[in-house]
DNA sequence: GCCTCAAACGGAGGCAACTCCGTTTAAACT
DNA sequence: AGTTTAAACGGAGTTGCCTCCGTTTGAGGC
């Protein structure tokens, strides 16, 4: 093991305190943005992670770059997480359990879908690369629940990221994220063998 | 004649003051854009036009609706050149110039590449028509050329205009309004007739 | 010519982005 | 433990965006 801690840490030694406040800055943007959408104030993030406005801006020159990482570090939890429902729930619940969880994940990228517009134009690899570890996780549940024989083998991971990301394009309401999990639900209805 | 005055004014009567001030406004931030790029501060822009911030807000209520009515005005512009050149200059002399001049217009855009793009994707129609205006001068002049036996006649409307639209994908550099400008003379040559 | 009043004006004020630089501190060296 | 120094800090300062509202003014009616 090269790297014993978290991997994901790009590379140049930081000194202890910078290391300190740059994860809490990443840790308070991502519930900031998660709460109050990406057009937070940066300076109302600074003052959440103690830390002075200077501080953020030397970690993070842009907004987006900030916005970049906090998105990054969900991508791989929800990947990671399709690890840890796997190893504890039956195949066909976790399956459904990841989807849900991919759908809350959605909703609070909705508001920031101009940032991620921005983004998305000048680092494309960034959203392949997290597009490939998404899809690589779907693909692991659907294949432990075929071979439980728990789901059908006839829909690919690729129908399904389909069907998922369809579900973007609800219109926005207060209704969203209700009428997602309810889609979910639907879908793993058609998903299941029958008995 | 229905609009006695000059067209492209949208309808609403305006007070003599307001017009007044509108039209400075217009006119003062087509320059500032030319020479500062769209990032200039409307502040200034205001001052310049010798009128309060709260005005400016008024005429255009964000950036990009300045920026819009700039780029149209531009855009009028450079059809009407197009007949101008037409009636001062043999066929192809006249080709050559609003070539030139289309490169200029390109030039001074290039900067304003994002707040275009932000444009473009809510409002379609004004690109649409824009691109028809100048799509019409351009096979005006070509028409004239080919019937005054100057420019050849294999070479259409369309072929043009996409070799003139390369030219912006030329990289950045202080070199680029002088690459463009000699493609264009390269171009002239390649569209005269052989004597 | 004067009155009226809605339209138009303009700038103070609040807020957030981003910069700059004097101060603090982790950590390497002795 | 003490010294050194470059890295990191932080917040005051500058600038720009945009709103709000009291003041001014053009133009139609008398």
């Amino acid at each position: 093991m090269a790297t014993p801690k978290n991997a994901q840490t790009p590379a140049p030694k930081l000194r202890a305190d910078a290391r300190r406040n740059r994860d809490k800055l990443v840790e308070v943007a991502a519930q900031a943005f998660a709460e109050k959408g990406v057009e937070t104030s940066l300076e109302e993030i600074a003052r959440q992670a103690g830390v002075g406005i200077g501080t953020l801006y030397r970690h993070f020159p842009t907004r987006e770059h900030l916005v970049e990482l906090v998105y990054r570090r969900e991508l791989t939890a929800l990947a990671a997480a399709a690890d840890e429902l796997a190893a504890n729930h039956p195949a066909d619940k976790a399956l459904e359990l990841w989807m849900l969880r991919f759908v809350g994940y959605m909703a609070t990228k909705r508001g920031m879908a101009n940032s991620l517009k921005i983004i998305a134009s000048s680092n494309t690899t960034l959203f392949a690369e997290g597009f490939g570890t998404i899809r690589q996780a779907l693909d692991r549940l659907l294949t432990n629940g075929r071979e439980a024989n728990l789901i059908r083998s006839d829909i690919g991971q690729a129908d399904l990221m389909h069907a998922m990301s369809s579900i973007y394009s609800i219109p926005d309401s207060p209704e969203w994220r209700a009428s997602g999990n309810r889609l979910i639900m639907l879908l793993m209805d058609g998903l299941r063998v029958r008995s």
